[in-house]
DNA sequence: CACCAGGCAAGTA
DNA sequence: TACTTGCATGGT
């Protein structure tokens, strides 16, 4: 299995190449395109985060101070708005309340401390607070997503009833522990539920990428 | 027009 | 535990 994931990781970097994620700024970013970015295109939370740093609302004060009203009005492009303006609000609340504002001595505590005051907050699950650890605590925890799951299932790797936790201790007690390996493997399997063939199915012999999953990715969800 | 996007929580049996 | 539903925009 060790060999296998390595194997895989190796043949999506080499067709993709580096993705430089996470495509934000600074930490505080990172954190507020986690939540923002659930169940939505990345190309919709650009477009939100530009509203924030417009009206000032990429900083824990800013935020805080947004009314829920105008907070909303500034991400409705990533849909859900409501429930995300009171989400982006309770963990910025977080970490006003821990750290006083200061998203670095936030992001520093022990990750397995951080990760269930994450868990902790309306609104952040699994993958958001793994997210938020990686990605923005640099701490070496790999990231599962929906992707990760089909694409695992097509490998014939998951059966499909894998809990969460399942699958992320496949990928981490099979692979080292390093925050760059899996801070790419994981942008590279989004990049490849994007791309695959999403027509087809349930094998896709136009797939540029058929060596890498062998079929589309479409017929399940 | 249909379909889908880097989830999550609350409700039901 | 396992399955449903609400949330509710914008691109292709």
């Amino acid at each position: 299995m060790r060999e296998f994931l390595l194997g895989v990781y190796t043949r999506l970097h080499h067709h993709f190449g580096p993705m430089h994620w996470w495509p934000g700024e600074t930490p505080f970013e990172v954190m507020v395109g986690a939540v923002l970015t659930q169940q939505v295109s990345w190309s919709n939370v650009e477009k939100a985060i530009e509203n924030l740093s417009r009206h000032g609302g990429l900083s824990v004060a800013g935020i805080l101070s947004l009314p829920h009203e105008e907070l909303g009005l500034l991400i409705r492009p990533t849909r859900y708005y409501n429930q995300k303006a009171r989400r982006l609000k309770d963990v910025c609340g977080a970490v006003r309340e821990d750290a006083a504002d200061d998203v670095e001595l936030f992001l520093g505590q022990d990750p397995a401390a951080l990760r269930r005051r994450l868990l902790g907050i309306r609104g952040i699950g699994e993958e958001t607070a793994d997210s938020i650890l990686l990605y923005a605590a640099g701490r070496p925890v790999f990231v599962i997503d929906n992707y990760t799951h089909r694409i695992l299932q097509r490998l014939g790797k998951a059966r499909g009833h894998e809990s969460y936790d399942d699958l992320q201790a496949l990928f981490e007690f099979n692979l080292p522990r390093e925050v760059l390996l899996y801070n790419e493997y994981h942008a590279l399997l989004v990049a490849l539920g994007h791309h695959v063939c999403l027509k087809s199915r349930p094998r896709c012999p136009h797939c540029p990428l058929a060596a890498v999953c062998g079929y589309c990715l479409q017929s399940d969800r």
